[in-house]
DNA sequence: TATGAATGAGGGTTCATTCAT
DNA sequence: CATGAATGAACCCTCATTCAT
C-alpha cells in the first residue's frame, strides 16, 4: 500500500545514495543544534540550513520536527541495545568486579550521543519512548547483573537493576575532556564495585 | 507608591493578603505544570487559568514567564541550602552508615520539589543556576565527607563528592508512590553503605 | 443634573484646592512626558506616577488618557488666543517691521508650550481641534496683516496669512538653547521684513 | 539559500516576481496607513491586511514595524537627495528669483510623499533618521545658496539655508488640490524671492 | 523531485480602564 | 473619596507546515 499510495511520500526511507547522504547530514546537524540548544528553541529552518537543505526537502524527509527527534531518538536506542547484547553474550563468565568494568566502559561509548537523547525524551515529554528505553535496559541490565551475582536473591534484581541503572547515567553524564574526568570515572568504577562485592 | 518612580510597579511583592494566596496559588500551578510539561512548552495563559488569575494579573506579579521559573527555582535552591546546613550541624559525630541514610532522607525531603528544578534548569539552560546549586552542594557535601570519613585522601574528596552528588540525584528522582520505591530507597541506601564503607 | 446624578462624577472639575494643585501637577507631568516620548508611549500609570498621584485618582479628574491631552490642547490654544488678542489691540499704529517683530517675539514665549501641542495634535489626529486652532489663528493673523498694511489686496490676504502662520511655525520650532538660535532667530526676523517690504 | 547561516532568513530582498510586487503593495498600503494615523496607531495586522498580505509574509519582508518605516524614509530620501543633486547641477547660473522657483517646484513634486516622511520621523523619535536628512538638506541648501548668492557672507550661509529649509517643509505641506493651493504657492514663491532678494 | 514563499494559529507581553476595599 | 489590584482585548512577532512553481 505504501507504495500505491496517491498520497505525496512524507517521511520516507530515502531509496537512492544521495538521499541518505542527505538523511545523515540532517540528523547530524539536528543533534548538534538540539544537544546546543535543546528542542523546543531549534527551528526547522534552522536545521534544514545548517544540514544545507531547502526546508520544504527537510519535511521530505521527515514529515515534522518531532519525526526528526524520534529518527535521534531510536538510533540512540539502537546503539544502546546492541551494546548491551554484546555485554551479555560475554557476561557468563565475568566476575563482578569485571562486570562493573565493562559497564562503565559501554556508557563511556554512548557518552557523546546521550546528550541529545536526554534532552529530546526530557523536552519533549516523550513517556514511551522513555518508558521503553528504560524497560529494555532494565530487562538486559536484570539478565546480566543475574548471571554475573549467582547469589543474588530474586527480589533484589529488579531494585539494583534500577540502581545500577542511575549508576551508569552519571557514567554518561561526566563530560568529555573535564579536568576531573578520570578521576571522576575512577570513583565510579569504585562505587560500581563497592556495590557489586557487597551484594 | 514606594517612590514616584516612573515604571509602572512589576512583579512586585504583593501588598495585601490576597496578593499573597494569589502569588502562592500561581507558583503552585506553574510548578504542576512545568513538571508536566517542560518549562517551553508551558504557557503563561495556561498558568493564568490553572491558577485563575488573569494574564494581566499574573504578569502583575511575575514580569516574565522567566520570572515565574526564577522564583520557582530559587525556593527549590533554599531549601537546598537548608537542609544541608542542618545536616552538616551534625555531621561530626555522624558514622558512615548513618551519614548515608541522613543523606538520603534529606532527599527525600525535597524529591517532590526536585522534579520542577530539573526540569527548568535543564529547559531553560540555566548554565550559572545550575552551576550555583552544584557547587554549593558539592562543597556541603565535600565538608560532609571529610567530617565523617576522617582516612579519607584529600584528592579523592572532590571526585567522592560528585559520584555522592550524582547518587542523591537518583534518590530524588524514585517516582512517590512507585511499586518499587520502598526496595528501590534501601537498594540506594546499600549502594551508599557499601561506597563509604569501601572508601 | 450634574450635581443630582447617581452616576459617580468623572472628570470633573476639582472643587477645592487640593483638587486644583493635583490637576496642575497632572497636567505638568503628562506635558513633559509627552514632549519626551509621544503621546501613544506614555501610559496612564506613568503619568500618575510622575505626578505622584494614584491610577485611580488620575482618573477621577480625567476620564481617560485623551481627556488629559484635550486639556493640554485647549490650555495651549487658549494662550495663543490670548497672545493674539493682545498683539490685535496693539496693531493699528504698527510699522510692517515692528509686525515682523512683534509675531515672531510672540511665538517665542510660546515656543516652549507648542513642541507638545504638536506632539498631541500630531499623535492623535485630532484633525477638529488642530483645524480649530488653525483656523483662529489665521483668522487673527489676516486681521494684523490688514492692519498693518494698508495696501494688501484683499485677495492676498488669506494666502499670505497662512504663508505667515507657516514662517511663525519656524519661529517656534527653534530649539531653545541651540548654538544656532539667535542667528536663526535673525534670519527669521529678516525673512518677515523682506516679506513684509515687498507686500 | 545563499549562504548556510543559521538563521531564518528575514528582511529579505524578495527573490520572485511575486514577491517584488508584494513588497510594493505592503509599502504602498503602510504609507497610506502611517499618514491617514500616525506610525503608532498602525498595526501590523492592518498593513498585512490592508495589502492583502499573511501576517506572517509581512514579516518574512520586513522584519518588524520599524523596518517597514524605515523602508518608507529610506525611499523619500533618496528622492530628496536625487532631486538636490540635479538642482545642484544646474544651479551655478541661476539668478535667485529662478532658484526660488526651481526649489518651489522641486518640493512639489514630492509634496505626495513628504506627508508620511514626517508622520514617521515625528511619531518614531527617530533622532537619527531625522538628523540625517536635515543635515544632508541643509549641506545642499548651502551649496544651492552660496552658488547662487555670490555676496552671501559665510556666517549667513547655515542659518540661511536652515530658514529655507523651514519655508520648504511649507511647500511641502500645501494640501493637493485646495482651494487655495495655487494662490498659497503664489505667495511662497513670493516670499521666497523677497527673501532672496534681500540677501 | 526540489525549492522557498506563503500561511496563520498561537506565544509572550502591555496598558487603558474598572471597582472592591 | 482615595487607592491600587484586577482585568482582558489587542499588540508585535515566531515558526511548524504547506503547496505553487
Amino acid at each position: 500500500m505504501t507504495a500505491s499510495s496517491t498520497e505525496p511520500a512524507r517521511g520516507v526511507a530515502p531509496q537512492r545514495r544521495r538521499g541518505h547522504a542527505r538523511v545523515a547530514a540532517i540528523l547530524q546537524a539536528a543533534s548538534a543544534l538540539f544537544l546546543e540548544q535543546g528542542y523546543d528553541a531549534v527551528t526547522m529552518t534552522q536545521i534544514a540550513a545548517a544540514s544545507d537543505t531547502a526546508i520544504g526537502s527537510l519535511y521530505r524527509f521527515f514529515p515534522s520536527k518531532e519525526a526528526v527527534a524520534d529518527a535521534l531518538l531510536r538510533s540512540y536506542a539502537d546503539s544502546l541495545a546492541d551494546g548491551l547484547a554484546i555485554l551479555r553474550a560475554r557476561a557468563d563468565g565475568l566476575a563482578p568486579a569485571q562486570l562493573a568494568d565493562a559497564l562503565i566502559d559501554f556508557m563511556l561509548e554512548l557518552r557523546a550521543r546521550r546528550g541529545v537523547a536526554l534532552a529530546l525524551i526530557d523536552a519533549r515529554r516523550l513517556e514511551a519512548s522513555r518508558q521503553q528505553l528504560r524497560t529494555a535496559m532494565l530487562a538486559d541490565l536484570g539478565g546480566l547483573l543475574a548471571a554475573t551475582l549467582p547469589g543474588l536473591p530474586d527480589a533484589r534484581r529488579a531494585p539494583m537493576a534500577l540502581a545500577l541503572l542511575h549508576l551508569l547515567k552519571g557514567v554518561g553524564q561526566v563530560p568529555l575532556g573535564d579536568p576531573m574526568e578520570d578521576a571522576l570515572l575512577d570513583e565510579f568504577r569504585c562505587l560500581a564495585r563497592a556495590y557489586f562485592s557487597a551484594a
